[in-house]
DNA sequence: CTCCTGACTCCAC
DNA sequence: TGTGGAGCCAGGA
């Protein structure tokens, strides 16, 4: 039982049906995978996710609109790099934001 | 069992 | 608009 087994997959389904285009928190997640108040629980999970996994981890961010990692980190950038290519410029007004969001 | 930490969130100032 | 602090829950030491 490496990570809390169910719960590992539950999120990671969750993330991996974010669609093409949309974002979604943590806290988001974490509700949809049946587990509310476990925003954290989420970021553990990617946290121990492999480098040359295919899920769509860059469309998640925090409630803030931001991007969990400090600009130092080179992990931020991948992110950026990420949703700028397969999403849309990374410069969201609240509004638009809004209309990323998933579900 | 307790204490500390974290890819988080909310609510006051 | 920004900060700070309390709340939260799973894990590791």
């Amino acid at each position: 039982m490496q990570l809390s087994d169910e719960r590992a997959s539950a999120i990671l389904h969750v993330i991996n049906r974010i669609p093409f285009g949309r974002l979604s928190t943590y806290g988001t997640i974490a509700a949809a995978a049946g587990f509310p108040g476990n925003a954290r629980l989420v970021g553990k999970v990617l946290k121990r996710l492999p480098e040359d996994s295919t899920l769509p981890w860059f469309r998640v961010i925090n409630a803030q609109g931001k991007i969990s990692f400090p600009e130092t980190s080179p992990n931020y950038h991948r992110q950026i790099t990420a949703l700028t290519s397969e999403n849309h410029p990374f410069k969201l007004g609240k509004k638009h934001l809004a209309n990323k969001m998933w579900p």
